[in-house]
DNA sequence: CCCTAATCTGACCGATCGGTCAGCGCCTGC
DNA sequence: GCAGGCGCTGACCGATCGGTCAGATTAGGG
């Protein structure tokens, strides 16, 4: 307890509290439409606190996304480390479900506004890797279907992650999201192989 | 010819011009991430001409989508006109498909930026269409499975309609991503009635 | 207690934002 | 050939953008 921290410089409490505001912000308005000022006021810092946490704007965009890419690139560790059998599939999807859910902010950002924020590395390692997910559950090279099908699954999963409409608010459990997904989404990916 | 035409102040060459170049960067680029001088720029005018051919940003942004706008208010009239009889979905799902192939990048900008643009009148009453479309094709109050069903379909549709990746480039018929389109769309739409 | 370093802030920077306005050139009808 | 209006523009506006910096404030270990 008193002996000095393994890595003394670990994110502190106020380092995190901007970087979920921030996250939920980017998410909901965008990148673009987030302004360091709005973040600032959200908090309740001076814009020029959140530029003392964070280099800058996008610095503080990629940090709020690395535990998601964090994340990410260890699901596709475990995709490619087994190989893509058929009766795996359905446990895949479960956990990429769950994955989607855990960082849905993440997410919705990545593949929302994944186009346009093209040039920023984070954005762009992240997209790679869905990428290579994608491929992994595909044999051979990918028939506009497949990548439809694929496209359709991650993208309307994002989407209804976030879309959380005001009008009949968020009343049911994530739970009966998460099976709805789960049973959506492979249903979706299951035809990839044909 | 030398007569006046019927009513003189119809949207002239540079007016669609300028309709069809904003509405590819408020898809591309969002509608926040991208400037009047940039719009300018892209149709080689100036910002001032931007602004004297549209009242202001927002105006643009809706004049741009008002086309799209206008379908989707006959569609949605079609629909609740018919009866959603079972036999007859498939062929709603089709005259979807190409309503969103039709106007591809306001779907898009609708359905991924129509959480942050909620105020503006043409993207509230975009959203209100497809609450209803999607409304006429639940029996009774939706669950929660079935909202999302029919979430992931239009957002993934959506998404797909303008991710066109650079890598792999288009070279893909339309026909063959319709018929994909056509087919995971009715297949995520026939689950609702369950 | 005091010195240092971490934290936080207001003032300020140049650039750009959306938008206004006076005036330019050009075409057209009289 | 002249008057008038339309299309278009540069100059300019206040506000805000992301970002810098010097200094005030705070906290903590010796």
């Amino acid at each position: 307890m008193s002996s000095i921290q393994p890595i003394p410089r670990i994110q502190n409490d106020v380092n995190a509290e901007l970087r979920l505001i921030a996250l939920q912000m980017f998410a909901e308005n965008g990148y673009a439409g987030t302004s360091l000022q709005q973040i600032a006021d959200a908090a309740g810092y001076s814009k020029s606190s959140v530029l003392y946490h964070f280099r800058s704007k996008e610095a503080l965009l990629e940090e709020s996304l690395a535990p998601a890419l964090s994340e990410l690139g260890e699901f596709l560790d475990s995709v490619v480390a087994r190989a893509s059998s058929d009766e795996l599939r359905a446990a895949f999807v479960e956990e990429f479900v769950d994955l989607l859910l855990e960082h849905r902010l993440a997410a919705h950002i990545i593949i929302n506004q994944g186009q346009t924020l093209a040039d920023i590395p984070a954005i762009d390692a992240a997209r790679g890797y869905i990428d290579r997910i994608g491929e992994s559950f595909m044999s051979e090279l990918p028939t506009t279907k497949q990548r439809i099908r694929l496209g359709v699954a991650l993208a309307g999963a994002a989407y209804v992650l976030v879309a959380a409409r005001p009008s009949t608010a968020e009343i049911e459990s994530v739970d009966e999201i998460r099976e709805a997904l789960i049973d959506v989404v492979s249903e979706l990916i299951t035809g990839l192989s044909a």
